[in-house]
RNA sequence: CGGGCUAUAGCGCAGUCUGGUAGCGCGUCCGUCUGGGGGACGGGAGGUCGCAGGUUCGAGUCCUGCUAGCCCGACCA
């Protein structure tokens, strides 16, 4: 993308309303811009970053055994009579009239439609065990919206759907969602860590939140730092394998990792004082196990083999895709703007040209753009007609982690530069050398 | 929903106390010079001062009502 053609409307000042990090830097960076509280439009980097992020659930989702879907934002109340939660809910459901004056609202979760869906079309243990999920956006009439897309309203997620004949193919299904998040979040350069939590208005049995270390988490936790140094990394899971799964889990949950609302002090002091940690987190997911309460309500049964009808065992599983956006941020920017990971980054790379019209500044800036794209990355050029310090400038804010400069001081010795966002360490090198060495990097994302 | 606060140009703000021709910085547009970390100079565009009503010769400023937004708390993916 050439910047002069593209739309990044980004503000030098920091915005008055905007009180964290996060939010601060997306609406300096041009991300998105707050329609009304809690509800926000994605402008094109924005929109940019929620797509990438929406693809690797996907992909993870998809790997993982599960089927996508689409269900709407918008669902009748009936299904919410019969499962109760209609009356349960509260305030937090948006409750609209058609001009039939029939009772609509905006679903701040599925459970409902999708039990609904399952009831009608699937009816024997023989099409078990099956997880469906989608990627649509919800919305929760918060008390108090804050942190721009942390704590919206308005908000995409993920949610997941899990039908088994039983327990141990449902505890199967816990495990294997909670590996394949935790592998999603590590392609998103997250450390997310799951914590044993309160089961909340969905009801459950089991339950794990995935919380991100920040600061301006909501939530205060206590954890044994071992957590924090395992990686799932290239590991060769078995989705289909109970043990492969379980073992995941175990080794995740064995140390000791709870949020505010479940934390044990007897728990946290037997670990070695100096792994104990306190520190505040974001929660980015949550998977749940809760068993027949939704199949019993709304008659989800099947048959089973040996040809009773029996409730089938259920979980739901959510990760907050647009909040993760805001979880992300914070874990990962500095005084200048944001840092993206390179398994999230808008664009690949950034192409600073110091000259714009010199044609030898020129030349070798389209190589390079050109060059990147032909090998399949997706590189920004900022071809503007503007002073080298508003160019530095704006891409440090909008966090591309890779930036090529080109000048005609580094051309006479037949030079670019080739410098980390993260770490701001420049190297000098030649064209051929920094389209390689681009491509090397991202060779692994 | 309780407590606190704000609303004036795209963004950040002053002006309100003490009523009298709507301002500053940034951004934006044009020009010249500049050219490796938000440069300099000159010129321009851009505002029903959140909305409605009232007081007054005259309201951004005073009064009443409303709306929207922000912060703290309770609540929450």
């Amino acid at each position: 993308m050439l910047l002069s053609r593209y739309f990044l409307p980004v503000l030098k000042e920091n915005p008055a309303e905007a009180q964290i990090a996060s939010h601060r830097l997306m609406l300096r960076a041009g991300m998105i811009k707050q329609s009304s509280a809690g509800i926000y439009s994605w402008l094109p980097l924005g929109f940019k970053i929620l797509r990438k992020l929406e693809n690797i659930v996907h992909e993870e989702q998809v790997r993982a055994g599960h089927i996508p879907m689409l269900m709407p934002t918008l669902q009748s109340a009936d299904l919410w009579r019969e499962s109760g939660r209609y009356e349960a809910y509260g305030q937090e459901m948006l409750r609209i009239k058609d001009r039939h004056e029939r009772d609509m609202l905006y679903g701040p979760t599925n459970e409902e439609l999708i039990t609904d869906i399952f009831r009608t079309h699937v009816g024997s243990y023989k099409d078990l065990p099956m997880t469906l999920y989608h990627i649509q956006w919800k919305f929760r009439d918060e008390i108090r919206p804050r942190f721009g897309v942390m704590r919206g309203r308005e908000f995409f997620m993920k949610d997941g759907y899990n039908f088994d004949v039983d327990h141990d193919s449902a505890l199967h299904a816990y495990n294997r969602h909670l590996v394949s998040y935790l592998r999603t979040y590590e392609r998103m350069g997250l450390q997310a860590i799951p914590m044993r939590a309160d089961s909340g208005p969905i009801g459950g049995v089991d339950t794990h939140e995935f919380l991100v270390l920040a600061d301006t988490g909501e939530s205060e936790v206590f954890y044994d730092s071992a957590i924090t140094d395992l990686k799932i990394g290239d590991r060769d899971v078995d989705y289909d394998s109970y043990e492969d799964c379980a073992t995941v889990l175990k080794e995740w949950t064995t140390p000791y990792a709870r949020t505010d609302e479940t934390h044990d002090d007897a728990l946290f002091d037997a670990i070695p004082q100096e792994r104990q940690r306190k520190s505040r987190g974001i929660e980015v997911g949550q998977i749940f196990y809760f068993g027949t309460k939704y199949s019993e309500a709304m008659g989800a049964t099947v048959v089973s083999e040996s040809g009773e009808r029996v409730p089938v065992h259920m979980g739901s599983h959510g990760i907050g895709v647009s909040r993760l956006i805001g979880a992300i941020i914070e874990a990962s920017h500095d005084e200048n703007g944001i840092i993206w990971p390179e398994g999230v980054t808008p664009f690949h790379c950034g192409i600073v040209n110091l000259k714009q019209g010199d044609s030898e500044t020129n030349a070798a800036c389209d190589a390079l753009y050109n060059g990147l794209r032909a090998l399949g990355l997706d590189p920004l050029y900022d071809d503007r007609k503007e002073r080298a310090g508003g160019k530095f400038a704006t891409m440090d804010l909008i966090g591309l982690p890779w930036r090529i400069t080109v000048g005609p001081r580094g051309l006479n010795n037949g030079v670019v530069e080739l410098t980390s966002r993260r770490t701001g360490h420049s190297q000098e090198m030649p064209v051929e050398t920094a389209l390689e060495r681009v491509v090397a990097i991202y060779a692994s994302h």
